[in-house]
DNA sequence: AACTAGTAGGGTAATTTGGGAT
DNA sequence: GGTGTCCAAATTACCCTACTAG
């Protein structure tokens, strides 16, 4: 019944995006993406809303492959995981 | 409607926050969550109490009932569980 | 009484946060 | 306007062993 969003650290999303977790932070902090804060204060995204990032504009990027990271890569179709506008207003 | 009163254990709720058991835990002694003690000093939380910190963000809100009483919305903790401002001010 | 799994406790490295400057 | 890097601080993750829960 869950449509299974895991939820993902900043590096988690910044690796995926290829861009620094400070930039994911800034888009969490402009709205541009929802986030889950921790009682300590740190950010976790939903692994479906990164995902409807990912594959929802066609901007596919090669993802990331250089390091130790132990992601299984799901190359099958999408979980359908979809449960909520994540469109923010875009420019 | 099931608000939900169960109670979770430490690694229940570190896998809702895709943190470690320690970090609940941790979170537990600082008092920022609400935890029930066992006799033999293990922790354990209220499931209404976490549903309600994960439900953090919520920019969205459709205000469109214009009078349609729809359901009520699983923001409600009364559950006499609330502590207060669960949201700490930090730096 | 025995067992497995999870949890508590302390300690140290890695990550994340927030703001400012380039 | 947006992104990457710097800093100091906090929070979190993983290491260990001992105890509790079922």
């Amino acid at each position: 019944m869950d449509t299974g969003d895991r939820l993902l650290t900043p590096g988690e999303v910044a690796a995926l995006f290829r861009v620094d977790p400070k930039t994911v932070t800034r888009w969490a902090a402009a709205g541009r993406i929802g986030s889950i804060r921790t009682p300590g204060g740190h950010r976790r995204f939903r692994e479906s809303e990164v995902r409807a990032l990912l594959e929802g504009e066609g901007v596919l990027d090669d993802l990331d492959d250089g390091g130790a990271n132990g992601r299984p890569r799901n190359t099958g179709p999408s979980q359908g995981g979809n449960h909520g506008p994540t469109n923010a207003g875009l420019h």
